[in-house]
DNA sequence: GGAGGCATGTAAATGGTTACATGATTGG
DNA sequence: CCAATCATGTAACCATTTACATGCCTCC
């Protein structure tokens, strides 16, 4: 239930529509919390019946502005003190990894090899977006900033990850027995 | 439609009742692809379906040993092959410091303290996995180091990170403008 | 003989994606 | 006036979770 509470969040900062609300995931939320139009209209209803927003303005072409009422910023503040996050991890990508042997060795390195690109690609937007974006020390900017960092240095370690496994798929396995993991420096 | 090749994935290796597929969902798939007991033999039933996997033995208390046919073998190369994994990240620890601005920031400082303490823990046990399991070079096992190798060093990465925000969100905002973001070494 | 693990299956509910459907306003 | 964008809504489908339901076999 955490688009429920993304748009509690989103809310929580200043009253929106539904067509707001959708530009916000397109941008910085596409990155941790994808959700589709059709998802966002249907949660604003169930968020409007229950209380915890409500209408606050109408404008042109049907646009409806929702605000936060006080039982949606309590249930806002309930989620963020008073639970734990959903740590489950669901990655197609790690998955692959596991399958891998079932291929030619060149199928896995190239393989390795795509990922390794097409998340430095990502990772030079996410760099883009820092260099660029005026991040304010406080509020909202403050944590976005902060949300940003770990886009950044975890993608970073995938994009390792990935040159890492390039080379050390097509290496012959070697003889001797295990060598010790690179711990992270 | 993953779980349904990380069965043909599982079953490419040898066959395989529902039972033991699940013991393996239980244990090194759940780190990347987490899934149920009543969905592995719905799936199981659509693949026998499709004819990608058939019933290979009949043992005791009903067991069905399951094998990969011709055709399942090859749509597992083709996924391997022919299609690019998705790369959709939908992170709900993530999602939240977006919005921790709007609580005390001791709270959130508390927040990034505990997944900093639970994601080492997690740590341990990735390392634990490594220094205990005799992974061969040749094979699954290969493979499976490598997608561990990921798990290592993206929960590394991520203890840093929630490391760094536990100081860098009770640090005032300092007044000079912006410093340059540390990029990864 | 009973507990625990082996073993399979189905139903209902929830969350998410894709597709369809419609219409108003604004700027060029 | 036309294209793009603003703006909302619904239906069908698929994936996932939770819960229910049942029974066999082995070891102690």
């Amino acid at each position: 239930m955490s688009l429920r509470h993304a748009l509690l969040g989103l809310l929580a900062e200043h009253p929106a529509s539904g067509y707001d609300l959708l530009k916000q995931f397109e941008g910085s939320l596409a990155f941790v919390w994808p959700a589709t139009q059709s998802q966002l209209y249907t949660e604003l209803g169930r968020l409007a019946d229950g209380g915890l927003i409500e209408v606050s303005a109408h404008g042109a072409r049907g646009r409806k502005e929702y605000a936060l009422t006080a039982d949606g910023r309590a249930e806002l503040e309930r989620w963020l003190r008073d639970t734990v996050p959903d740590r489950t991890i669901r990655d197609e990508r790690v998955l692959r990894t596991f399958f891998l042997w079932a291929v030619d060795p060149a199928v896995a390195r190239d393989y390795f090899e795509a990922e390794a690109a097409v998340t430095q690609r990502y990772l030079d937007r996410l760099h883009d977006i820092a260099d660029t974006v005026e991040f304010r020390d406080t509020g909202p900017d403050r944590f976005r900033r902060i949300a940003l960092e770990d886009g950044l240095r975890r993608s970073a370690a995938y994009v390792a990850w990935a040159q890492w496994a390039t080379e050390h798929v097509t290496t012959p396995p070697p003889p001797p027995a295990k060598r010790p993991t690179a711990r992270q420096a």
